[in-house]
DNA sequence: GTTGCGATTGGCT
DNA sequence: GCCAATCGCAACC
């Protein structure tokens, strides 16, 4: 145990060092808590993710090793990577592995369970409903997530965003990443079978429950 | 120092 | 289905 972990988050740190796989699948129905005890709070219920893993996996920002960029996702799991695309968009992962080794959870839909408000006003345009965290630029939007949020500890209490276990086992649909020019036969996006939030539904034969 | 492009989105054909 | 918007990275010279 490092220096400055509680004996209540460890536990929980060894569930996000598991294999990127196994956590992408496994965060599907947990939620997400933004802004907790303010006026803006938000609880949102993760309802789709893509695996990103390490140097062997060509659509991975760790695939030639760590960079300036990189780095958060060769470090300790439970962190959040948040990196800016397309000169206009966040994106928000969870950091999962050992410590050393490389892999990162991206989040790409969320339906909204609590503060709904509070994300139509970050929104800022017409976004309603299932709409309103709905692709991984739009939840970080609707989050208020940005670079200056990259690096947090989602386990820590005081962190602006933290990350709560689900209960029970919703049904999954699993299928191939979006938006990838390479590795695009990988089944590494999973998502939660037939809820609205999900951004792209996994075509029928591809998909599969549990 | 320069350059090509992206884990996206919304609007239009 | 196609495309522009818009800029930080990372690769390359």
């Amino acid at each position: 145990m490092r220096r400055g972990d509680s004996p209540v988050t460890e536990p929980l740190r060894e569930w996000f060092a598991r294999p990127t796989e196994q956590v992408a699948r496994d965060l599907i129905g947990c939620t997400l808590a933004v802004d907790a005890g303010t006026s803006s709070a938000v609880i949102a219920r993760i309802v789709e993710t893509e695996a990103y893993l390490g140097t062997s996996d060509p659509a991975s920002h760790a695939f030639r090793g760590p960079t300036p960029r990189s780095r958060l996702m060769f470090g300790p799991a439970g962190h959040l990577y948040v990196y800016f695309t397309y000169g206009m968009h966040h994106c928000a992962n969870v950091v999962t592995e050992m410590d050393g080794v490389a892999g990162a959870v991206l989040l790409r839909a969320a339906a909204v369970e609590g503060g709904e408000a509070a994300v139509m006003a970050r929104r800022g345009d017409g976004a309603t409903g299932a709409g309103l965290l709905r692709g991984p630029g739009n939840l970080c939007r609707g989050l208020g997530i940005t670079r200056a949020d990259n690096g947090i500890d989602l386990l820590e209490p005081a962190s602006r965003v933290h990350l709560d276990r689900r209960e029970s086992t919703p049904p999954i649909a699993i299928g191939t990443r979006v938006g990838l020019r390479h590795a695009t036969d990988r089944l590494l996006r999973f998502s939660w079978l037939g809820d609205p939030a999900v951004s792209r539904p996994v075509p029928r034969d591809r998909g599969e429950t549990n």
